[in-house]
RNA sequence: CGAGAAGUGGCUCAAUUUGGUAGAGCACUUGGUUUGGGACCAAGGGGUUGCAGGUUCAAAUCCUGUCUUCUCGACCA
């Protein structure tokens, strides 16, 4: 009876194919009529609204306050700081008529919102008193991507970006590291993702900053995900878009500022993190349902049991739904499987017959019996505790086995055309070498590891002295 | 944006080669029997074949264009 099965490829037969199965399979996501534009489904949309909601509350308990700006910005607004616009004018989409009438001057839809935040705070800043301004913003932003894979890279950008200005260049430069921080750690014990954090190199920070920090994680089939990123501007936007205030010595200077984002690709993130055959597999700080209850018989102590149950385990913060659907039992299992729900609880005569209910989770697909003298919502706490650090530690153990250190191009090489993964090598600070890497399958620079090691004294793609350890990567 | 593949009820596909007016399984609806890994029987509903042109007595089928999806490459989060 493994007919249905065949809804999802295997992810080790062809896993992109996989990929886009359990979006559908799973119920996430669909695609609209214009290309790079995916309609969110219920199941999707309440997941980015729970990672939403952890961040939203964590940005706010560090003094961030929300705004909404407006998604059309002027051409001559996105002319003033040229590093941007040269970085994003390839994929930028403009609006030139209202109505039938052409626009005097084209307005672009924004791909980011740096310009208008650095318009705002010019004309809003006045004092020292008045910094640091922290504001953020839950939006999409458009970019004409050529190439587009739902989730992971779209026209339309579902995510946050937070802006902030500060006085100095340190609490700037504090607030940067801060919220690539946050990011690692919301990886971490949220998504149970295991990630490297650092800085990116000049060639692969985002157009306009000094620095940008970024987290990187690694896919089931060893292909690097960047996701979060904070970038320090120092002045520069303070300068193009005149940012200044008076300091506490009544003279006029330029703020210091950052931004930092993350969008729904961290969605994709946890399918290729966590996904199996059998579908999506939610750890259970993220998933919006938690417990799936399954009543096999109907009759009403079953019912009574299954009531109970969930009065017992939402009265404790444990979010749990009871599918009393006229389904059999075999295809209630397998939906919980495809939705990733973390635990289900079966109930059946069976079961009552021995005083107990099985309990299955999804990682491993264990079938565990809890006597029904046994207190259930301390069952289930614990085991969801339990599945979090499994997939945790799951994840952290591939990507340990997926990342190399390298210390010539052959072995390299060698390395890619068996497994790609991270890489960790040598490198000189040329661009000249970050280009040449990209020869071996498109290889490149994820980042510069906070935790810096020393794998070799030389540059491993000229020989030069190195001046740092990089991260190597194939990305999506 | 370059190369390749594909678009037929909600889904997977057949009919395309050789033009003749669309068919199956799953899903859905109703009734009944069932319920421990994607149940069974019976009766139903649903498609101007992605879209737009063209050729033809006749187009799902041939031609042109276009849109979308997937894969690879370049670009990017």
């Amino acid at each position: 009876m493994e007919k249905k099965n065949k809804l999802i490829t295997s992810r080790d037969v062809d896993f992109a194919q996989w990929y886009t199965d359990i979006i559908s399979a799973a119920r996430l996501a669909s695609y609209s009529k214009v290309k790079g534009f995916i309609i969110y489904e219920p199941n999707g949309y309440a997941l980015w609204e729970k990672m939403q909601n952890v961040l939203d509350t964590k940005f706010k308990s560090l003094g961030h306050q929300n705004v909404l700006f407006p998604p059309l910005i002027p051409e001559s607004l996105m002319k003033k700081e040229g590093e941007l616009i040269a970085g994003f004018a390839p994929e930028v989409a403009w609006v030139t008529h209202g109505g039938s009438n052409e626009l005097e001057e084209r307005l672009c839809f924004r791909p980011t919102s740096e310009t208008l935040f650095s318009d705002y705070f010019s004309e809003s800043l006045q004092s020292y008193r008045d910094l640091p301004m922290l504001y953020n913003q839950w939006c999409s932003v458009v970019r004409w991507e050529k190439e587009t894979r739902p989730f992971l890279r779209g026209r339309e950008l579902v995510w946050q970006e937070g802006h902030t200005i500060h006085e100095t260049k340190e609490e700037a430069e504090k607030e940067t590291l801060q919220m690539e921080k946050v990011y690692q750690e919301f990886f971490h014990e949220y998504l149970a993702i295991p990630s490297i954090i650092g800085k990116k190199t000049d060639k692969e920070k985002f157009a306009g900053a000094e620095y940008t920090l970024t987290n990187e994680a690694l896919m089931y089939n060893g292909v690097a995900l960047q996701c979060g990123t904070s970038h320090f501007f120092g002045q520069k936007f303070s300068k193009a878009y005149d940012i200044k205030y008076l300091n506490r010595n009544n003279e006029l200077e330029y703020a210091y500022q950052t931004s930092w984002g993350t969008t729904t690709r961290m969605i994709g993130a946890v399918i290729m993190v966590h996904g199996d055959d059998k579908g999506l597999v939610l750890p259970p700080m993220i998933a919006p349902r938690q417990v799936v209850i399954i009543p096999i018989s109907n009759d009403e102590k079953t019912e009574q049991l299954a009531k109970e149950y969930k009065e017992k385990l939402s009265a404790n913060g444990i979010t749990v739904y009871v599918d009393d659907s006229i389904k059999s039992p075999g295809f209630k299992f397998a939906e919980a499987e495809v939705n990733g729900i973390p635990v289900r609880i079966e109930i059946g005569k069976r079961d009552l017959e021995n005083n107990q209910v099985t309990l299955v989770r999804r990682d491993t697909l264990e079938k565990i019996p809890v006597s029904l003298d046994d207190d259930i919502v301390l069952n289930v706490s614990n085991l969801l505790k339990d599945i979090q650090s499994n997939l945790y530690m799951t994840a952290k153990m591939r990507m340990e086995s997926m990342t190399y250190a390298a210390t010539s191009l052959e072995e390299i090489e060698n390395i890619m055309n068996v497994q790609p993964g991270f890489i960790k090598a040598m490198w000189c600070g040329e661009e000249s070498c970050e280009v040449k890497m990209k020869e071996i399958n498109g290889l490149k620079s994820r980042c510069l590891p906070f935790e810096q090691e020393q794998v070799d004294s030389k540059c491993v793609c000229c020989g030069k002295e190195a001046k740092h350890l990089v991260v190597w990567g194939i990305q999506y």
